[in-house]
DNA sequence: ATCGTGGGCGCG
DNA sequence: AAAGCGCGCCCACGAT
């Protein structure tokens, strides 16, 4: 990703004005009004793309979510972005300026569901002339608020959402190759014959009848957990819930069986046969990324479940004949984020190679690697209690720096106040109802059940704050990662052998999953070597990118492999 | 029939 | 071995 000085760019607002008519603006140094295209639908992507190979501006847009996809239908692929609705969610919320972007209902994100019919509703009241006046208004306010934050953290803050925007329309149009016939395989493998008509596959049919003859009720519904729970406690098994964990503490005949069956229902309704038939077209899953849904900036997906992929599944992601896949992930990620955030030299040596966590016992913290791994969990996320809350102190004098700023964040959450990622993604408020119960509770006359209610509540926003500082700033690292895989992939010629799938990706590497702090790549066989190496480029770049000369170790598990299999 | 909620569990 | 953060989705179940 490159990211020109303001005004060195050529800057190109695309505006819906009308069912099936753009107009097209051009900015100007100042974002004034330069020229205007008009354009039909029609003649749109015809247009964007000759002016992205003549000009490589770039676009600003409402949102990728629906411009963007219309494009790649067409066939035309861009290459950089400023995303109104994606930074109005960054901008309007951000602590890292005193004047941040007022909030304003037009520029919010809408419903999946209703972003495609309802590309019009917001101009069916105002003329074309309105809907533009509109939109540079709107993006002259964001390109204020960008300026005004320090080191420019807001510039590269708002050009990695925007590249995230067209990445996510870009997966989902690419797909993720996936091999209905090893998915099959799989679920017949685990579940059982599949069912006829409804029903169980075979080996569910078998391992309930079993949990239901132990528990003496032929006709027990095993999805019920009510019935379930008064079943178990029939059999003597007094458990509180019918969760796995508790479960398995108990020493009963029953329970092996039950835990067998649970997994095996999951896999059947989760990513069964139904999953599949729905899922899965031509060879590819084709998820709905929802970028920045996550309110700490990581990404959430609507539909097909694509950021819970089970493992067990992982085979049936597939390379076409004559590709090969590139899978990538981070191995400990945000608590290398911490350490480079707090400036902690020790916990960055820690951080050094591939495991964080020998490095946590290296250092004298504690024993073992499973002690380092729940004590670094445990100061992330805030546990007090059990083995993990007992093993963070210990950490607090080996990691002064980092615990000090992950303990910062959580004292200003359970003050009621804001905290935000390196980059200036900020924290919600918290709600009026929390505030309410706080303020109460500092009465003198306070009621003491409140007062420890309302400790609670604060201890809870608390974890929430200090979690957030890392997994968002985590979430920042990802995305420029991302967009500077996508960057380098477009470096990389086309392949002129036959294609094996159809659409603007068919004939060029491209990326094909994300999750949180993984990418699969699918990528034409001779230029597997290179795509690997763009990843690797991509990833150092995001690490200098956030923090500069910073010694921090962000290693990446690689490898290059016909399926996504670990 | 449809909706909201809670339990449970998959992912990071 | 822990139960501390963030999600989405499925099911049952009770309310509408």
């Amino acid at each position: 990703m490159t990211l020109p000085a303001p005004g060195a760019e050529r800057r190109i607002a695309l505006i819906s004005v009308a069912p099936q008519e753009y107009v097209a603006v051009e900015l100007d140094g100042n974002a004034e009004e330069q020229s205007r295209t008009q354009l039909r639908a029609d003649d749109l992507a015809e247009w964007v793309a000759a002016v992205e190979a003549a000009e490589a501006p770039r676009w600003i847009l409402r949102t990728a979510a629906e411009t963007y996809a219309s494009l790649l239908r067409d066939g035309v692929r861009i290459g950089r972005s400023h995303d109104l609705v994606l930074c109005h969610a960054i901008l309007r919320d951000t602590a890292s300026v005193t004047a941040p972007l007022p909030a304003s209902a037009g520029w919010e994100r809408r419903e999946p569901a209703v972003a495609i019919p309802s590309l019009f509703d917001v101009f069916e009241e105002a003329s074309g002339d309105e809907a533009i006046d509109t939109t540079l208004d709107q993006y002259r306010a964001q390109r204020d608020v960008i300026a005004a934050a320090p080191d420019g953290r807001l510039t590269l803050l708002c050009a990695a959402e925007s590249a995230g925007g067209l990445i996510a329309e870009e997966m989902r149009v690419a797909g993720l190759p996936w091999d209905e016939a090893v998915h099959d395989a799989i679920l017949t493998e685990t579940l059982g014959t599949r069912p006829v008509a409804g029903g169980l596959p075979s080996r569910m049919v078998e391992i309930g009848d079993r949990v239901r003859e132990l528990l003496g009720d032929a006709t027990l519904h095993l999805d019920s957990q009510q019935k379930l729970l008064r079943a178990l406690h029939r059999v003597g098994v007094q458990v509180e819930s019918t969760g796995r964990w508790e479960l398995a503490e108990h020493d009963h005949p029953v329970i092996e069986p039950l835990l067998a069956y649970k997994k095996l229902s999951r896999l059947l309704s989760a990513n069964g046969w139904a999953w599949l038939a729905e899922w899965v077209h031509e060879g590819r899953f084709r998820p709905v990324y929802i970028p920045g849904g996550v309110v700490t900036g990581r990404w959430a997906s609507a539909g097909g479940g694509a950021l819970q992929l089970p493992r067990s599944l992982r085979p049936a992601v597939r390379a076409d004949p004559g590709w090969t896949l590139v899978v990538a992930d981070v191995a400990q990620l945000e608590p290398r984020m911490l350490a480079a955030m707090a400036s902690d030299e020790a916990m960055a040596r820690a951080a050094q190679g591939s495991d964080l966590y020998a490095g946590v016992v290296a250092s004298g913290a504690v024993a073992t690697r499973e002690e380092a791994k729940y004590a670094v969990l445990g100061a992330m996320y805030g546990a007090t209690t059990g083995d993990s809350g007992r093993l963070v102190p210990r950490l607090r004098k080996v990691y002064p720096r980092a615990m000090a700023l992950v303990d910062a964040a959580a004292r200003t959450g359970e003050d009621g106040g804001i905290v935000s990622t390196w980059l200036g993604r900020s924290s919600p408020r918290p709600s009026g109802e929390w505030m309410r119960l706080q303020a109460e509770a500092t009465g003198a006359d306070a009621d003491p059940a409140v007062v420890a209610l309302a400790r609670r509540r604060a201890r809870d926003w608390g974890r929430f704050t200090r979690n957030f500082v890392v997994q968002g700033t985590a979430a920042e690292w990802s995305l420029i990662w991302l967009a500077e895989i996508r960057h380098r992939l477009q470096q990389i010629p086309e392949v002129f052998a036959e294609a094996t799938a159809s659409g603007p990706f068919a004939r060029v590497p491209h990326l094909a999953f994300f999750l949180h702090d993984e990418v699969i790549l699918h990528v034409p066989q001779e230029h597997a070597d290179a795509a690997a190496e763009a990843v690797r480029d991509a990833a150092a770049t995001a690490t200098t990118r956030l923090f500069g000369s910073f010694p921090i170790d962000v290693p990446l598990d690689l490898r290059i492999a016909e399926s996504a299999e670990k």
